[in-house]
DNA sequence: TGAATTATTTGATGGCCATCGAATAATATG
DNA sequence: CATATTATTCGATGGCCATCAAATAATTCA
């Protein structure tokens, strides 16, 4: 894992507020913009047009952030239909806090 | 702690050096640049000029990322006669840590 | 006090990147 | 197929920041 590339990607206040919102949503259901709520129904992942919702900044902003964080292994997405879906890449936020604590 | 500015100010390639040049020597004990050696006989953290040794950046750039490192609350520095001591500061560090493995 | 070592301040500059709008693509549905 | 929704690509731009050199400061020691 790039460590350095890793926290790049989320030293970016948009990018962390994305980061933050996909986190937000428990990671296994879709939040939904319009109820305000995480639909459990909808699996894998938060859609991209509901973090716009949240993330004030324009479509091609938001892609732009999402290359870069999943450029980093810190997301993963996915499409499905017209939507697309981004879930956390865990194992990248363990090994990233790993190197923080480690003792040399 | 502010997550967002510790990450920014370990997001740069030349800040990561210096950290990971002062996390790299126990911590408690200074590093030589002329032997190459932790001196653990020099008390509480690495000498600024043994951090130059090994980072290559002017004196000017190093005092700035030091500033930056330090105004995130990841190292406080102490004077010691005409040396600057810098060391890490660990809790930080977990706080950061803690925070990247936080589950919502 | 004068010279040497170490560190900081200041101001300037070049490069990188976050952001946007517009155009295009991808998909679904009427 | 036409339209709506969602997402991506592309090019341009403005602002931020890493970097440096030069000057200054702080401290020690001869």
């Amino acid at each position: 894992m790039d460590v350095l590339k890793a926290l790049q990607a989320l030293a970016d206040p948009t990018r962390m507020a994305v980061f933050n919102c996909i986190r937000g949503c428990g990671g296994a259901s879709a939040y939904d913009c319009e109820t305000g709520e995480c639909d459990a129904n909808e699996p894998g992942g938060v859609a991209l047009c509901d973090v716009k919702c949240k993330v004030p900044c324009s479509p091609s902003t938001l892609t732009h952030h999402l290359n870069v964080l999943r450029d980093a292994d810190l997301v993963w997405t996915e499409r499905r239909g017209r939507k697309a879906y981004v879930q956390i890449r865990v194992e990248t936020l363990r090994a990233l806090a790993a190197f923080l604590l480690e003792t040399k």
